[in-house]
DNA sequence: ACCGTGACCCCAT
DNA sequence: TATGGGGCCACGG
């Protein structure tokens, strides 16, 4: 019922929504997970939800980075995620900007 | 109800 | 090619 999707509550729990489906070995930047949660100017709103997260949460919050390809995070945080990244195949985002146009994910 | 904050993004110098 | 500043939107205190 509804003639917008908005029924879920709040922009926290769509972006975790999102987040969830983004399948392994693939990424998606913040402007892309806004635009999926429903405000495609809430990039950094994504973020913001993304590091207030809690520790056991099951979201693969590391699927997530910006729109050049690297990780956004500093320090141990972003070896972290690079960490988790590898372990989906993907190599690259510390350094070296991952290929979106092979991994990238928007919403298929 | 107001203000400050931020894992972004875009543009100008 | 690098660095700085501003705009955007949602959340916490």
């Amino acid at each position: 019922m509804s003639s917008d999707n908005t029924s879920d509550g709040s922009f926290r729990q769509r972006v975790f929504q999102v987040v969830a489906a983004i399948p392994p070995g693939r990424v998606a930047t913040y402007g892309t997970v806004a635009r999926l949660a429903g405000s495609p100017r809430a990039a950094r709103q994504v973020g913001g939800v993304l590091c207030r997260l809690p520790e056991g949460s099951l979201l693969p919050w590391h699927r997530v980075i910006n729109r050049h390809g690297l990780i956004s995070l500093t320090g141990d945080d972003a070896l972290r995620q690079h960490t988790l990244l590898q372990a989906e195949g993907i190599t690259a985002g510390l350094a070296t900007p991952i290929d979106l146009q092979h991994c990238g994910w928007s919403g298929d």
